[in-house]
RNA sequence: GGGGCGUUAGCUCAGCAUGGUAGAGCACCGGCCUUUUAAGCCGAGGGUCAUAGGUUCAAAUCCUAUACGCCCCA
């Protein structure tokens, strides 16, 4: 209560008399009314093109009031609704009285209602001259200011609807990021991939490195995980008989927050049966030449002042050619020694004592001083097994796992391999994830015995991916923060 | 976890180095105004200067701590 009375300054109260009188006259929160047309769909209308014929045309639009211009007896004022801004005019000998003081008592932010015919003003800006106008939902609180809008980094991810009312590139990132989502479910879904879903909340979280959230089932009197991936349920589904699958949906990690990290954030994964790791990195470069293509109408995107050329083909390196190509101390002939490495880490200052492995040490090398600088799309091949636990052993090489990952401006857009469908070594790739989890390390994975159980009835030889959509929409909307492009990022 | 910066009217921001009764624009309220578009002109109102301490005759301003946010590093 006394939030309430601190909360009602002066500006609302002002508003809330407003409401009042509009109550009295019968005018309480109105419904019921529709337009019969947008304000994009007027200004595609021309008098010289004879399309606009107020003899017969009365147009309707619904919306908000977002400025007004009063002169006396004309007045100037525009109404915005989700495809744009439209003024109008209001004569006020034309309107009868009373909806003249509706009018004047109308607030920037009130939702209305307009109705009249078309002019072209002298400045030949097509204007709706209203005969009748209506107050919908009176606005109890006034809007930021009408030039600068919302620009307080806090408010505009706190309450994110007054920075979609306020900032029109704010409304152009989302829409641009759902139109990315569209255009990715269309590119699977034109190529008979089915869209499934698999369980968020998990018994024993798999799939990724990574620390989950823990929850509780109160009946069940039972923790569960919030899933950190649907990788192992999605791959059951492919020894289940599916053989082109893809689930867009929220993964929870319990990690930092930074400019490119959100607890929740949005992957795509998708498993194509009787397909390796050199098809998905055929089919990602596809995807994403389509994507570019449809949402941004051009080849070449720019990001930070960057440009990104997503025209011509993508770079492919094995991870020890790139951290040869970005050192310059390690050489073909130093790549895999040991001694070298660690003086290298050292130098670096790469803490590498707590890794025993040369694999887990080129991972670490890599991750450091090659991926920040990997800014034209780019994939890494090439990985080390050891940080591949669900990845196929390569049929040459066993210490290599047959995978990828795809880079753009440094940022990891997505991670693809050869499905391990062999029971046995995924058995002994889980057995040495809980040596590591046993160390310390609570980054590592479980061992899922029911997966393992599934793995023995039989899975095709399968290629999987994940791609992380929000990355991947910062780049597309040049956005320099994660939570530029999530609605509600999560905020202490 | 470490460092830097920030928090002043509903919104956007000055003011702070050098302490002396809180400022502007927009918005809002009243008046004028028949083609404006950041409309204009005249007038009025609006503040726990993030929070809590400290220094001082006196703190938005200096000091300390805390909260929240932004950026960089690990």
């Amino acid at each position: 209560m006394d939030d309430n009375v601190k909360e009602s300054h002066r500006l609302i109260l002002e508003r809330r008399k407003k409401l009042d009188i509009l109550k009295e006259s019968g005018n309480n929160y109105l419904n019921n009314y529709k337009g019969n047309t947008s304000c994009q769909d007027i200004k595609k209308l021309s008098f010289e093109d004879n399309t606009i014929d107020n003899e017969k045309m009365s147009f309707v639009v619904m919306g908000r009031m977002m400025s007004k211009r009063i002169m006396g007896r004309s007045s100037f004022a525009n109404i915005k609704d989700e495809t744009g801004v439209l003024q109008f005019f209001i004569d006020k000998k034309k309107l009868d009285e009373d909806t003249f003081k509706v009018f004047k008592n109308s607030d920037i932010g009130d939702i209305i209602y307009i109705k009249g015919f078309l002019f072209k003003t002298k400045t030949e800006e097509l204007t709706l001259n209203c005969d009748d106008f209506k107050i919908i939902t009176k606005s109890l609180r006034p809007l930021p200011e009408k030039f600068h809008g919302l620009s307080d980094q806090e408010t505009k991810y706190r309450k994110r609807y007054l920075d979609l009312i306020c900032n029109e590139d704010t409304w152009k990132t989302f829409n641009e990021r759902f139109k990315i989502i569209k255009y990715i479910r269309k590119f699977f879904d034109d190529q008979d991939f089915i869209e499934v879903e698999t369980p968020m909340m998990q018994k024993i979280p798999g799939g990724a490195t990574a620390r989950p959230f823990i929850t509780h089932h109160n009946t069940l009197d039972m923790d569960l995980y919030m899933r950190i991936a649907p990788e192992l349920y999605l791959k059951r589904l492919i020894v289940g008989g599916f053989e082109k699958i893809y689930e867009i949906n929220r993964n929870f990690r319990n990690e930092g927050v930074s400019s490119k990290h959100n607890p929740e954030f949005t992957m795509i994964e998708f498993y194509h049966t009787y397909a390796d790791y050199l098809d998905m990195m055929n089919m990602t470069e596809k995807l994403l030449k389509y994507v570019v293509k449809n949402v941004k109408g051009k080849e070449i995107v720019s990001y930070q002042k960057h440009e990104i050329d997503f025209g011509k083909p993508f770079k492919r390196v094995t991870l020890k050619d790139s951290i040869i190509e970005y050192s310059n101390d390690i050489d073909k002939e130093s790549i895999d020694n040991k001694d070298k490495l660690i003086n290298f880490c050292n130098s670096i200052k790469l803490d590498v004592s707590n890794y025993s492995s040369l694999g887990e040490i080129h991972f670490a090398i890599f991750e450091k001083i090659v991926e920040p600088n990997l800014v034209d799309p780019t994939f890494i091949t090439e990985y080390p097994i050891e940080v591949s636990p669900l990845a196929r052993v390569n049929n040459d090489n066993p210490l290599i796992a047959d995978r990828f990952e795809f880079f753009i401006m440094g940022k990891e857009i997505a991670n693809g391999f050869s499905e391990l469908n062999d029971p046995d070594d995924q058995s002994k790739r889980f057995e040495d994830q809980v040596k590591l989890k046993d160390s310390g390390n609570d980054e590592a994975m479980y061992f899922d015995e029911d997966y393992i159980e599934a793995l023995e009835y039989g899975m095709p030889p399968t290629a999987g991916e994940g791609i992380g959509i929000d990355r991947l929409v910062m780049i597309l909307t040049d956005s320099p923060s994660i939570r530029d492009v999530l609605l509600f990022p999560l905020m202490r």
